[in-house]
Formats: C-alpha cells, sequence, structure tokens
DNA sequence: CTATATTAATTAGGAAGCTAACTATTAGGC
DNA sequence: GCCTAATAGTTAGCTTCCTAATTAATATAG
C-alpha cells in the first residue's frame, strides 16, 4: 500500500475542515451502483451519480477556500464575519449570526478568536446594555485590504473554466438542486 | 428584531452540521457587489456570484443530508463507513482513510463511534499486528438494510427538479468548477 | 409597579474535522 | 542479524459547528 498524500502542503497552517470525500470514484464506481440497484429498487443510478460528483465538488471547493483563508490565519467563518462588519460597522453578535446562518453561540466562538488576533473589537451598546457592537479594528481593516485584491483574483480563477453562459446555468441548476432539499429533510 | 429559527426541528437530534451561510442574500446584493467592484478592480462579480450560488447550495444539502442522517444516528461520515464496510468486509482503518479522503485520526473516532454503538466491530489482523480489521455487525447491516430504501428514495427527491439532461449537464459544469480548485489552492 | 416574558450573550458539553507526536510492529540496508 | 525506516493505529490539542442551559437586562401584562 502506497504512502498517501496526508500532508500536502507541509509547513503550512492549511486546516483542511474538509468534508468526507463522497466515496464514489473511490469504492462505488457505477458499475458497483448497478450491483447495488438490483438490491435496491429505489436507487435512481442517474440521481445518485449526480449527487456524488456534487459532494465531490463540495468537498474539494471547501478544501481549496480552506487553504486560501489559511494563508491570512483565517477561516470562511472568520473572512465571513470580517466582510460583514466591513459592510456595516457595529452589528451585533446576533446581527452576525442572523446574516450568516449559525448560531449566536457560535458567533460567540468566532469573535473571540477575531478578537484573540486583534482584528476585531466588542463595545458596550450604552442603549441596550444586553446587546454588545463589533468593530473593525484598524488591523482588521487593513487585513482585509491586502487581502482582498487575491481573493477576488482567485475566485476569478475558481470560475475561470466556465464560460459566462455556464455560469448562469450552474447558478440555475444549483437553484434547482436546492428547490430539493426538502425531499431531503422532510418527516 | 423577529424570532430566529435557530431550532428548526425541535426535540430532533438534527446536529446540522451547517456550513457558515455564504453571506450572498443576505448582506451582500448584487448592488453591493458592484459598489465593491469599484474598490477592487480584480472582482469579478459574475464569479463570486456564481461562487457564492454555489456554496450556498452546498450548505443547504449539507444541512440536509445532516438532518437525513440523524435520523439514523449517522453522520455522513459514519454513513460513509457503513457503507464502505457493506461493500468491502474487513477492511483496515488506513483503508477507510483513503477510501474516505480523511485522516486516520478522524477514522479513528468515527469508528470509536460507530463501535459504542455497536455498528461496527473491530478485530486484530494475525498477519500483521499493526493492523486491525473492521466488520461490520448484524445491528449495522440491519441498519444499513432498514435506511437504504429511504436513502435511495431521498436521493431521487434531492435530484428530482433536474431532469436528465440537466444532470448529466451540472455533473460537467461541476467538473470545471473542481478544475478550478488548483487556482485557489496555489501559492 | 411588580411578576413574568423575552431577548442577548455566554457557557458547557459534544461531534467531526485537522495536525503533530507517540507507541508498536514490521521491513530493509549494510 | 542488528539498527534504522517506515507503517498502523492512537492520543492530545485545536477549530468550527451544534444544542441546551445560564445570566443579565429589558419589555410587558395585570
Amino acid at each position: 500500500m502506497n504512502q498517501l498524500p496526508y500532508r500536502e502542503f507541509p509547513n503550512e497552517i492549511t486546516q483542511t475542515v474538509s468534508i468526507l470525500r463522497p466515496f464514489v470514484d473511490r469504492v462505488v464506481d457505477r458499475s458497483a451502483l448497478q450491483t447495488l440497484a438490483q438490491r435496491y429498487s429505489e436507487l435512481d443510478v442517474d440521481a445518485v451519480e449526480a449527487c456524488l460528483a456534487f459532494l465531490r465538488t463540495t468537498a474539494d471547493v471547501q478544501a481549496a477556500l480552506d487553504t486560501h483563508f489559511a494563508r491570512y490565519g483565517l477561516s470562511m467563518g472568520k473572512f465571513t464575519l470580517l466582510m460583514q462588519l466591513s459592510q456595516v460597522d457595529g452589528l451585533t453578535p446576533s446581527d452576525c449570526a442572523e446574516r450568516s446562518g449559525v448560531t449566536r453561540a457560535t458567533i460567540t466562538g468566532l469573535l473571540d478568536g477575531l478578537e484573540r488576533e486583534g482584528l476585531v473589537e466588542r463595545r458596550p451598546c450604552p442603549d441596550d446594555r444586553r446587546m454588545l457592537r463589533v468593530h473593525l479594528t484598524n488591523v482588521g481593516r487593513n487585513l482585509l485590504d491586502r487581502m482582498l485584491p487575491d481573493h477576488f483574483c482567485r475566485t476569478t480563477g475558481l470560475m475561470a473554466n466556465l464560460s459566462s453562459n455556464e455560469k448562469t446555468t450552474l447558478i440555475k441548476l444549483l437553484k434547482k438542486l436546492q428547490a430539493g432539499t426538502p425531499a431531503m429533510m422532510q418527516p
């Protein structure tokens, strides 16, 4: 058994929060799927293949973004927070949670990290003492200024293999995929 | 500010490992993006929009899968492991790691959980005492048998809004997106 | 105007990832 | 044949997410 590339980027803080690579291309190839389909009449080979292709892309893009952000000592969550604050200064932690789609508990943790690193500041809110206002520090603002050109270049690069029409089509198809998620969640 | 649906599924073990919802549709609408684009010439609005659409779909599909698997007391990682073992009995933890695309340390943790729940068994390997062989128990096999019909139905449901041609197109476009990940990672 | 509701933030505890370091065991070189 | 390399699995410690419970402050109802 050959050596695995467990550390693709030695001596870098990659912190790749990779989602489990779906087992397509690894365990379940198309023929294995067809064998399974014989046992389970519910299995639609094309649907499963498309799903696995999506999950695999998801994992790869996540990993790529994680290594990108790690270069600047950030995670995607922290970056999102910094971007929010650069757009609207003085958001409350609850605002941040709502806009990010994560819980307030998670925001507490991310802000702890950002504050420890000096990128962000929590200030008391005089009119309602339950609340806080979160502000970018100059260090935080400078970090964004420094990284955004690279960030946007890389985003363009990520999409560079798709033509303008293809990007539009991709968005359309992703919306259709999104519309299927209730079927996965429903009781 | 209105009450947030922090618990969309009360009294259920949802354990939704949702990726941070990208801030599109929340903070940065198209006009905000265009404003940013004036400051950063590197920003390609279409590329960023496509990227955010993808990330948002990613988050929603992940959340849907997590709630689906949680119904059976599983995570996606644990399910993947069970499926691997149902295809090839007696894999070593290293095999599992390689096939899943996660580290061996992660596999140790997942196997601990699966073994605690009685779904899986670690047995010593006589010819090489460094290794272990992992086997499904009957409980594990039964769980899979019980859940797979539902699982495949829901997978079909997830993809139900895409025609056969659209699924093919989606896979093609996802491959092109995947081909862009090196641009995000490169030094 | 006090008792109860709600809201904001945090804390505690857990899961699933990661890296790095450690322990056994096996394999290979001289 | 021993000494060193490599390999397999685990452990320790970190991050980011979650839910549930706690604390403090405000709002509301009677």
